[in-house]
DNA sequence: AACACAAGCAACCGCCCGAGG
DNA sequence: GCCTCGGGCGGTTGCTTGTGT
C-alpha cells in the first residue's frame, strides 16, 4: 500500500537529462535556491519528477562536485566511514563534501567493495579457521559485518568507542577554554563566495564552517561556473556543428567565469583550482549534521568538529581503526 | 572489424521520516 | 493522535563505454 507517486507518471520524461534540462534547472535554482522540488517541474515546465531535479541538482549540478578518480585518501575515507557508518552513503559523503552520496555509493559497489573483497578471499586462505564469508553488500544490517567475529568485533568497537569519548572529552575541553566562532554568524566571504575567494582551505576545512543552515543568498549559484561549463561543453559537445542559441542568455544566467574555468571536461575535475570555485560549503550546509551518528552528532551540535574530525581524517586512526576492522594482523588494505 | 562480456555510472524506485495541518 | 505531503536515503536497474576475443 505504497503512497501515491510524488508526481503524476503520465508525461514525466525519463532518462538521461539533456543539457537544456541541464541548464534549465540550474537557472532555476539559481534564482529560488534548492528546495521545495515540488515546485520545480511546474514552475520551469520540465517535464520530470520533483525527484528526479532534486537528484540531478545533488548528483551532477550542484556546485563543487568532484568527479573523477577517487584519490587513496578518498578511499581510505570511505572505507573508514563504512565500516563505521555502515552504508549510509550520505552520511559517509558528508565527510567527503565534494562527492556525492550516489558517487561514493557506486564507488563502493564498484570497487571497494571488491578490494575488500579480494582482500578477504586472500585472508581467508592464509588463516582459514573456519571464519564465516562475509557478506559485503549489506554492511549496513551489521554495520561492523568487516568483523571476522564477535570478538574482534568487541574489541573494535570499544576501541571505537574510547576513541569517540576522547574526542569528545577534548573537544568539551577546547570548547571550554576557546569560545568558538558564531556559527550564524558566517557571510559570503567566510564561505567562499565573498571576492577574497582565497580560502583554498574548502576542501578539508568546509565541515566545520557549514553548520549553519545557510538560506541560499541568490546569486551563489551563478557561480557553479565548474558544471554550468561542463553541463555547456558537452551541450556544444552534442550539437558541434549548429550555432546554438544561447539558452544561458535566454535564461539570464550569468557564468562570466564559466569561460575561465580551468577544467571542464569530464573526469578531470580534480585539476580544478578551488580557490577560484569553492562552493563546498554552502552545499553541505543542507546535509551536513543530521545524517551522522549519535556521538558524532553530539559533537557537531556542540559547534565543532575540529578534534573529531583531526582524529576522523588522522591516517594512523584510519590504519588502526582499519586494522582492527580487518581480521587480527592482516594487512591494511592500502 | 565485429561481437560478447564486463565495468562504470546516471537515474529510477520504493521506503522511511519529519513537518505541518 | 492521525493523515498527508515533501524530501531524503539506500538499493537496484539499465544504458553507455571499455576491453578482450
Amino acid at each position: 500500500m505504497g503512497r501515491p507517486p510524488c508526481c503524476d507518471k503520465i508525461g514525466v520524461k525519463k532518462g538521461p537529462w539533456t543539457p537544456e534540462e541541464d541548464i534549465i534547472l540550474v537557472s532555476y535554482i539559481q534564482d529560488h535556491g534548492p528546495g521545495n522540488w515540488r515546485s520545480v517541474p511546474t514552475h520551469t515546465g520540465l517535464r520530470r519528477c520533483s525527484k528526479s531535479c532534486r537528484l540531478r541538482w545533488t548528483n551532477y549540478l550542484r556546485p563543487g562536485i568532484k568527479r573523477g578518480n577517487f584519490t587513496q585518501h578518498e578511499e581510505k575515507m570511505i572505507l573508514h566511514l563504512q565500516a563505521l557508518l555502515g552504508n549510509r552513503w550520505a552520511a559517509i559523503a558528508s565527510y567527503l563534501p565534494e562527492r556525492t552520496d550516489n558517487d561514493i555509493k557506486n564507488y563502493w559497489n564498484t570497487h571497494l567493495k571488491k578490494k575488500l573483497k579480494k582482500m578477504n578471499d586472500s585472508c581467508d586462505s592464509t588463516i582459514n579457521n573456519g571464519v564465516d564469508s562475509k557478506d559485503f553488500s549489506s554492511p549496513n544490517k551489521n554495520t561492523t559485518s568487516h568483523q571476522s567475529n564477535s570478538s574482534s568485533k568487541g574489541q573494535w568497537e570499544r576501541r571505537l568507542q574510547t576513541d569517540i569519548n576522547m574526542a569528545k572529552q577534548a573537544l568539551c575541553d577546547a570548547l571550554s577554554l576557546d569560545k568558538p566562532q558564531n556559527p550564524t554568524n558566517f557571510s559570503l566571504t567566510d564561505l567562499g563566495y565573498g571576492p577574497s575567494s582565497s580560502s583554498s582551505s574548502t576542501t578539508t576545512t568546509t565541515t566545520t564552517t557549514t553548520r549553519n543552515t545557510n538560506p541560499y543568498p541568490s546569486g551563489v549559484y551563478a557561480s557553479s561556473a565548474e558544471n554550468i561549463a561542463r553541463l555547456l561543453q558537452n551541450f556544444m559537445k552534442d550539437t558541434p556543428k549548429t550555432s546554438v542559441p544561447s539558452p544561458v542568455a535566454a535564461t539570464g544566467m550569468a557564468i562570466t567565469t564559466a569561460a575561465s574555468s580551468p577544467s571542464t571536461t569530464e573526469g578531470d575535475g580534480e585539476g580544478v583550482d578551488h580557490s577560484l570555485f569553492s562552493f563546498n560549503s554552502m552545499d553541505e550546509a543542507e546535509e551536513k549534521p543530521k545524517l551522522l551518528d549519535h556521538d558524532i552528532n553530539g559533537l557537531i551540535t556542540q559547534g565543532s568538529l575540529s578534534l573529531f574530525e583531526k582524529w576522523l581524517f588522522d591516517e594512523q586512526s584510519h590504519d588502526l581503526i582499519i586494522n582492527n576492522m580487518s581480521l587480527e594482523g592482516q594487512e591494511v588494505l592500502f
